[in-house]
DNA sequence: TAGATTGTTAATCGATTAACAATC
DNA sequence: TAGATTGTTAATCGATTAACAATC
């Protein structure tokens, strides 16, 4: 327990907590109790529980947990203090989506960059980030300190993709294709599959 | 085993495994072993088999599993065989990407119609899809069979949307806000939080 | 104090992994 | 046949749940 890595469904859940205590703070409230944080999420109180001892989130018996403390625990522990740069490749319908989506700000990245092949999106300005053509993402990203590459390009050529921003240095690359890409110890991938969810849904039906 | 479910985890791999499939049958294959589709995803052979045990998928000793028989199994659990209609609601930015994403159509689910409240968003089509104002949702809803509602509205105003396409009676609906909505026996609810896979990355770096 | 709520330990559950018998 | 690969059983691992002692 004392020096253990954070599960990763415990992550995914201070994750989830957050918009719930940024919304309890908007009301004025001081501290959450772990029932009440449970109820938002339809899980059960002794969950919370233990994700903050994984965490190592303290509460105190009989008030709760104080929100904002709460709050600047969590980001802590997600990395989501100061930010993070990263560049988007690929600005397909998703690419352009994704960079214009205000709430990243709130999750600690900051796209400076974003990157195409295709003539006729380089040049435009998505949400205030130029694209520009793959050729120049090397001088990009020794130039600035780039942290994250979202990859939002086709799949077949997410592979090569995602072997040249590893080679360049980046540190961690958030992956919406199909295809899976593995992680080294210099580069942490993660892949955020839209089908995953949605077969899990149909999958009930 | 028999009857039991087919556990989460191995739904959210056999929709990873299908554009590999989809993929090698491409390249002309017609069978494949479970240790190089295990290699594609970086998991273990077993794992694979397990899987396919679970979906009650069966291989031949020797050969592999034969790519098309595959391919129409998970399609088939999945529920992707066939068309869900589907309606999004909330023509934002990510509204309109996956309104736009031409591949949700391998994923078995068609968009008939978008919805929103905003006056200038009324009236656009987007993808050849029409966008209505939410007052004539019920019509649409009760009119075409409609299976799924997606979700891409503000968290204000998630949940009473999530309550008034659940009385109307849709069956499914994948719900991209950040706010949590309960799954109930008419109406199954899977949350796709873009924030819970960022975090995972950023934990990590 | 009494009682509510945290923090933690132990029990349970279920997915993953290991190992190998069955099969073609 | 020999050998490769499936299919399955049993062992392991780790997350979840239950329960309650500690605490304010």
């Amino acid at each position: 327990m004392i020096n253990k890595n954070i599960p990763v469904p415990t992550v995914r859940r201070l994750a989830n907590y957050l918009p719930v205590l940024l919304q309890k703070k908007e009301e004025g409230k001081r501290f959450i109790a772990s029932r009440e944080l449970a109820d938002e999420l339809f899980i059960e109180s002794g969950k919370v529980r233990k994700d903050f001892q994984y965490a190592r989130i303290k509460g105190r018996p009989k008030r709760g947990y104080e929100i904002n403390y709460l709050i600047r625990e969590i980001d802590s522990k997600l990395n989501w203090t100061g930010y993070k740069r990263a560049v988007l490749i690929g600005v397909g319908n998703l690419g352009s989506a994704l960079l214009s989506y205000e709430n990243f700000s709130r999750y600690g990245i900051q796209f400076t960059d974003a990157f195409d092949i295709d003539r006729r999106r380089v040049g435009m300005n998505i949400h205030d980030i130029k694209v520009s053509h793959m050729d120049n993402i090397e001088k990009v990203l020794k130039d600035k300190k780039i942290d994250i590459a979202v990859l939002t390009v086709p799949a077949t050529v997410a592979l090569e993709t995602a072997e040249k921003v590893t080679s360049l240095g980046i540190k961690g690359i958030w992956n919406f294709s199909p295809v899976m890409i593995k992680s080294t110890p210099e580069t942490a991938v993660v892949s955020a599959q839209l089908a995953e969810s949605l077969a899990v849904l149909t999958q009930q039906l």
